[in-house]
RNA sequence: GGACCUGUGGUGCAGCUCGGAGUGCACGCCGCCCUGUCAAGGCGGAGGUCGCGGGUUCAAAUCCCGUCAGGUCCGCCA
C-alpha cells in the first residue's frame, strides 16, 4: 500500500481503495471515474468511484446525473456500512461515502468496450483505444509492477557500484546481425543513422572509457517479424564491467534479476543453477531449458548403432518418455509427427507401452534389444509413450526437445520460476553463404581459454565464454566474456573469414579504440518485457507494453506507419520506389 | 517468404458441416419505474453493408476464389 502523502493532492485527499474503517467520520475528497451508477429512483443512487487503486463506494441522496466513466470528485464523510451491507467482494466494502457531493470534472462518451476485467476484448479493439485499455486493472497491474521490476533493477545496479549512462539512439549503420531500423539525416541527406539494436559496441567503448561498471535500461530496436515475445522496441537491462570474469557478471546479475523477483513476486527464488550449453543439449534438446518438468531426452544411439531399420539408421537416436502417453489418439500422434517434421525431422516414431509389448508400427522391425532398450526408456511403465527420433546429432536433439516442450510444457502463470545459466556456447555455429564460420554470440566474444588451439583446427568445437539466462524456457538475455586482446581477435576474426581490411571498416572505431588500453571486460543484457510477462503471467509481452505493435507493425492506435509530408521527403531528398519494383 | 486460426449491432458469443427472409443469447446503450444496491432489479426501445471484392446458385453470414485486418507458429531475431 503507497503512502498516504503521495495520494493527497489539491483536488483529492487520498485514493479510493485506501479508504478503511479507520477513516470512519473523516471528511474526504476523492477524484476518479464513474464505473458504475445504480439509481434508485429520485431519492438515492450509489456511485462506483474508480481510480488505479480500486473502488469506493459513494451514496449519494437524490439522483445524480452523470454515467460510466464520466471524471468525478466526489467529497463525503467515510461511513461505516449499514449492518448487512457490506460488500466482502470490495476491498473497501465495509465503508462508504456519505453525504456526497459530486462534481463532474468532464463527461465521457460510453466506452467502445467495458472497461472492467469481466471478458477478454478483441486485442485489435483494445490497441485501437489503448488508452481506454489502460484504464483496466489488468494493465494498471501489469504496468505498475513493470515499474516495480525496473525499480528493483536500478536499486540492484545502484547498489552493486554500476553506473548509470545512457547511449545513443543514432547511431551508425553496422552490416552485421539483424535489421536495423534506418534514420534518414536532413543534414547529410543521403546519409542514415540506425536505431541500436542493442548498445553493445557503446557499452564496450565505455569500458575503454574508465567506466568499470555500467548498466542501463536501454531501450533496443529490431527490424524483424514480430512474435508474441518478441517486439520492434524492448526494452533490455543492460550490463558490462571491466577485470572482471565469467562468474563476476553472472554474480551482478543474478542479484538484480532475483532482487527484481522478490520484488515482483514477493518471494526470492533459491541461487541460480547453471548448466553447459551442450548439457542443456543433450538433455532438453535445446539452449533454453524448462526445468518446470522433467521429460528429459536420453540417447539410445549406441543400441541403434548397426540397426537393421532404416527409420533408426542414423547418427544419433534420441528418446523422449511420456508419461501416461499411450492415451495419445492416433489423430494427436499424426499431429505432433508433422510439427516434427515441420522442424526438420523425417519423422517422429512412437511406441506405445502396453501389456503386450510395444504398440507401433515400427515395433515389429525392430530387433529383441532394440525393443527392450526403448520400453525401459526414463523407467518407462505400461500406460507410457516413447518418441524417438533419429538424425544427426542437433537436429535430433532439437526435434525431440520442441516435443518434450509441447507436450510437458505448462503456461506461463504456472508453476515455480525456474532460473537457470547456461554457459559454454559454442563460438562458432555453421558456415554462411560464402562457406565462412558464423559466431553464435558475436564476433567479439572470447573463445573458452581451453579450447583456443581448435580454432584453427576444429573450429565447431570451440566453446565460448558465452551465457544465457533461461526462465522457465525463454531465453531472457545474453552475454560474454569480451576480447579485448588483439591477438586473439585476430585469430577469431580469421576464422570467421574476416578480413583485416572489413574488420577495419566494420569495427574500425572499436578496434582503433582497444589500441589505446582495453580492460578485460564481459557483460550481459536481459529483456525486461518478458521477465516482466512471467511475473504477471502472461504469454504475451504487449501485456506488459502500453503502447505495442501489432505483428504486422502496426499501432492501431496512432495508425503508425504512416506516410510524411512531400516537403519532409524532399527535405531528406527521398523517393519512395513504386510498389512490386 | 510460408503454414494455420479468427473476422456476425458498441462488446462477448451462437448460427456456418448440411445454402432458404439479419435469426438467437448475454453485456452495454437510450427511455420510464424503483429509498440499500454493489455483475442491482422491473418494463419498454434503438442499434447490422454478417471485414471487403468477385464467383457458383432461383437463393450466400453459410459453398468457392481473391483481398484486407488481427492472432499463433516456421523462416528470421550476430
Amino acid at each position: 500500500m503507497m503512502s498516504k502523502n503521495l495520494e493527497s493532492t489539491s483536488m483529492r485527499d487520498l485514493l479510493c481503495a485506501s479508504l478503511g474503517e479507520s477513516d470512519v467520520g473523516r471528511q474526504v475528497s476523492v477524484c476518479g471515474w464513474v464505473a458504475k451508477r445504480r439509481e434508485h429512483g429520485e431519492h438515492l443512487a450509489f456511485l462506483d468511484v474508480r481510480d488505479h487503486s480500486g473502488i469506493i463506494q459513494a451514496v449519494v441522496d437524490g439522483s445524480v446525473d452523470v454515467r460510466s466513466e464520466y471524471v468525478v470528485r466526489v467529497s463525503g464523510t467515510v461511513t461505516r456500512r449499514p449492518e448487512g451491507t457490506v460488500n466482502d467482494k470490495l476491498a473497501t466494502g465495509s465503508v462508504e461515502l456519505t453525504d456526497c457531493v459530486v462534481e463532474v470534472l468532464a463527461s465521457a462518451e460510453p466506452p467502445p468496450f467495458q472497461l472492467d476485467d469481466r471478458v477478454d476484448i478483441d486485442e485489435q479493439v483494445r490497441l485501437k483505444y489503448r488508452y481506454l485499455d489502460l484504464r483496466r486493472d489488468h494493465m494498471q497491474r501489469n504496468l505498475r509492477l513493470r515499474a516495480v521490476v525496473n525499480g528493483a533493477l536500478r536499486r540492484a545496479m545502484d547498489a552493486q557500484g554500476f553506473c548509470e549512462v545512457e547511449t545513443p539512439l543514432l547511431w551508425a549503420p553496422t552490416p552485421e546481425g539483424s535489421r536495423e531500423f534506418v534514420v534518414p539525416s536532413r543534414l547529410q541527406p543521403g546519409e542514415f543513422y540506425v536505431l541500436p539494436q542493442s548498445p553493445q559496441i557503446a557499452k564496450q567503448l565505455l569500458m575503454v572509457g574508465g567506466f568499470d561498471r555500467y548498466y542501463q535500461i536501454a531501450r533496443c530496436m529490431r527490424d524483424e517479424d514480430l512474435r508474441a515475445d518478441r517486439q520492434f522496441e524492448f526494452s533490455q537491462l543492460d550490463i558490462e564491467a571491466s577485470f572482471v570474469d565469467q562468474d563476476d557478471v553472472l554474480g551482478f546479475v543474478s542479484v538484480a534479476v532475483l532482487d527484481a523477483a522478490e520484488a515482483a513476486t514477493g518471494v526470492r527464488p533459491e541461487e541460480i543453477p547453471s548448466m553447459t550449453w551442450a548439457e542443456a543439449l543433450d538433455r532438453y534438446g535445446t539452449d533454453k531449458p524448462d526445468l518446470r518438468f522433467e521429460m528429459l531426452l536420453h540417447d539410445l544411439s549406441d543400441v541403434f548403432a548397426a540397426t537393421e531399420v532404416k527409420a533408426f539408421s542414423a547418427p544419433t537416436v534420441k528418446a523422449l518418455r511420456v508419461s501416461g502417453g499411450a492415451s495419445f489418439s492416433r489423430a494427436r500422434l499424426d499431429e505432433l509427427t508433422d510439427y516434427a517434421k515441420g522442424l526438420g525431422a523425417k519423422g517422429l516414431a512412437w511406441f506405445r507401452i502396453t501389456d503386450e509389448g510395444l504398440d507401433s508400427p515400427l515395433a515389429k522391425f525392430l530387433n529383441e534389444t532394440e525393443r527392450a532398450a526403448i520400453a525401459s526408456v526414463d523407467g518407462a511403465q505400461v500406460g507410457d509413450i516413447v518418441f524417438c527420433v533419429a538424425d544427426e546429432y542437433t537436429g535430433a536433439c532439437h526435434v525431440l526437445g520442441a516435443v518434450r516442450s509441447a507436450l510437458g510444457s505448462p503456461p506461463v502463470g504456472e508453476g515455480p520460476h525456474r532460473y537457470v545459466w547456461v554457459t559454454e556456447f559454442p563460438l562458432f555455429e555453421g558456415v554462411d553463404e560464402n562457406g565462412n564460420l558464423q559466431a553464435a554470440h558475436h564476433p567479439f566474444t572470447m573463445p573458452h581459454p581451453d579450447d583456443m588451439d581448435l580454432i584453427d583446427t576444429d573450429p565447431l568445437k570451440v566453446r565460448s565464454r558465452a551465457y544465457d539466462l533461461v526462465l522457465n524456457g525463454w531465453e531472457l538475455g545474453s552475454g560474454s566474456v569480451r576480447i579485448h586482446r588483439a591477438d586473439i581477435q585476430s585469430r577469431v576474426f580469421r576464422a570467421l573469414g574476416i578480413s583485416e581490411e572489413e574488420a577495419e571498416s566494420r569495427f574500425g572505431f572499436l578496434l582503433g579504440a582497444f589500441k589505446y588500453g582495453a580492460p578485460p571486460h564481459a557483460g550481459f543484457a536481459f529483456g525486461i518485457d518478458r521477465l516482466v510477462a512471467i511475473f504477471a503471467g502472461e504469454e504475451n509481452i504487449r501485456e506488459v507494453i502500453a503502447y505495442p505493435k501489432t505483428q504486422s507493425g502496426a499501432d492501431l492506435m496512432t495508425g503508425a506507419p504512416k506516410s510524411v509530408a512531400p516537403k519532409v521527403m524532399r527535405e531528406l531528398r527521398i523517393t519512395v520506389a513504386p510498389k512490386g519494383s
